[in-house]
DNA sequence: GTGTTTGCAAAGTGTTTGCAATTTA
DNA sequence: TAAATTGCAAACACTTTGCAAACAC
């Protein structure tokens, strides 16, 4: 017999990460790692589990998009003041954004740096920095 | 007599941007240019004009926003998914920004650099580029 | 006067939440 | 069985829109 590879790739994740392997929890993470990074909407998620035939709610697809920010299992991204978007590539990198198509593709980290950086504010410390450039189509 | 500069510098403003000076554009002209760069929101905007007893709906104001924005009188930053920051600052330049405060900080254009930018994918031109340094208290 | 702008209230969008029913361990 | 998770529908926050009244030129 052999071992359903995505299947059992998602349990180890889930069983990682401390989350319960819920049906729900192992359809999304199979749509979300089973192919190469990758950035989702709520609602795209949601669409390509219902295309398939996997039930789940999108309450549950934002509640399981947070657990698995919260997890590490996702990054989210903002680019887009009217959408949220996750990528299943957690690792320090930026990103190009396609607004007609709203469209976000990886900058791999380390392609890419940002120099001079000056001190940040008072007692504050740098979190995170995100590079997010903006495309579009060549004729304009 | 004198100038009242305020005013008649904001109504140059709108001139040249080709607006109409109605009384709610100029009142919020002069809130968002006489003091320096700023950072607001809809709603901060609208709060500020109701306590300097200037009346305009909060529909309004999101219609001005829009209108300078299209204008390049303000620029749209995206940090937040949850709301709009608009910059009285329209040159190229980055922003620290605190998550707990909710505080946008400009990062002067030239302290800053992007290195190594690779190539845009396939037939798309770079449009901008976004740098948000995402800050937060040191004591962690 | 004529076309633009305003303001209200209603509608819209993406997202979150309360809670009973279900599922996992 | 006890605790966690799900799904629905209602609630939310922010934003946009339709349209009649007010305004700028």
């Amino acid at each position: 017999m052999k071992t359903d590879r995505p299947f059992s790739a998602a349990l180890e994740r889930l069983r990682a990460a401390g989350l319960r392997p819920t049906r729900q929890r192992l359809a999304l993470t199979r749509l979300l790692y089973s192919d190469g990074d990758r950035h989702v909407t709520a609602e795209s998620l949601h669409k390509e589990a219902m295309a398939n035939r996997v039930q789940v709610s999108l309450a549950t697809v934002y509640n399981t998009l947070h657990q698995f920010t919260g997890a590490t299992l996702l990054r989210e991204v903002v680019v887009d003041s009217a959408r949220s978007y996750f990528d299943t590539n957690t690792s320090h990198h930026h990103h190009f954004f396609c607004e007609e198509s709203q469209q976000l593709m990886d900058i791999p980290g380390d392609a890419m740096r940002v120099e001079n950086l000056p001190a940040p504010p008072d007692g504050a410390t740098v979190r995170r920095i995100d590079v997010v450039v903006r495309v579009g189509p060549s004729e304009s």
